[in-house]
DNA sequence: TTAATAAAAGACTTTTTTATCTTTTATTAA
DNA sequence: TTAATAAAAGATAAAAAAGTCTTTTATTAA
């Protein structure tokens, strides 16, 4: 469904989101740990997400990785497009280049149906929203 | 969503199914045609599907690929799982292990629904269903 | 029974994804 | 101003997925 990178890049800005609710930052080695991934994979995901707005970091000791306002009420289906590209909204359940209301692969309209209501979930869902679960520890990142 | 083996296995199995209905076999090289695939990428495909019981074949001439009953009976829900694993259907939205409604993930519940609703769809869809479509030429498998 | 046909099998290559390691740059506190 | 810290950047490596090529085996029609 969604790539690798792109769960470790939800799993990280929630942690992230949360720790910027503490009012703290905090770096790559606790994120790695925080959500179970390979540290120097999320320390590469993490650098792309900052050149795409999507966190904030500062350099040097008391630095990490942070959100401000803006960052925070970004949408999952945001860093999905931007991670994954926008296939899963898009494309053909079976793969075909175009598919369409006028030219349907046999199961366009089943799927499509589908197809909107994963991107209808994603775009109303942001960073904020579940850290909120995270945060009274209804929810949980890693295993 | 679906592997790229997976998109072309269900593909190739309704180019068959449509054939079986036409009550004629079909060869790798019509089937590669027919749906816009690899030659080699596919029949190796169709060798595996043919070992769990998803199609039938015949070697030399007049052979080819073809349906019985209870293979066009299949259901889109089999193949995806026997080519795919069952992830599609069980699998946490952000890659945990043990994300589960007692330890959710922060989008279990939503992402949930969408599984099982992409579960059912294809659970009560079978080859034979789609290959009336794509005998009216009212749907497609390639392009 | 033999030549032609078509799938099966297996080895191999390429591309993409995932992951790791090392060096550089920026920031801060002492 | 310097030593320590932490992210940025870049190079490399490993694993998985996708795709290709060659040889073998089974079947059939002549």
């Amino acid at each position: 469904m969604l790539s690798k990178t792109c769960e470790y890049a939800i799993r990280a800005l929630l942690f992230i989101a949360q720790k910027t609710k503490d009012g703290s930052k905090t770096g790559i080695k606790e994120i790695a740990k925080g959500i179970d991934s390979p540290e120097h994979f999320i320390a590469k995901i993490l650098q792309d997400l900052g050149r795409k707005g999507f966190v904030l970091s500062l350099k040097g000791p008391t630095g990490g990785f942070y959100h401000d306002k803006k960052s925070l009420n970004r949408s999952l289906a945001e860093i999905v497009k931007e991670v994954d590209g926008d296939k899963l909204f898009t494309g053909c359940g079976l793969g075909l280049k175009q598919c369409s209301e006028s030219r349907p692969c046999p199961i366009h309209h089943e799927f499509k149906k589908i197809r909107e209501d994963m991107q209808e979930m994603l775009q109303k869902t942001s960073l904020g929203d579940l850290s909120e679960g995270l945060f009274n520890r209804l929810t949980y990142l890693k295993r």
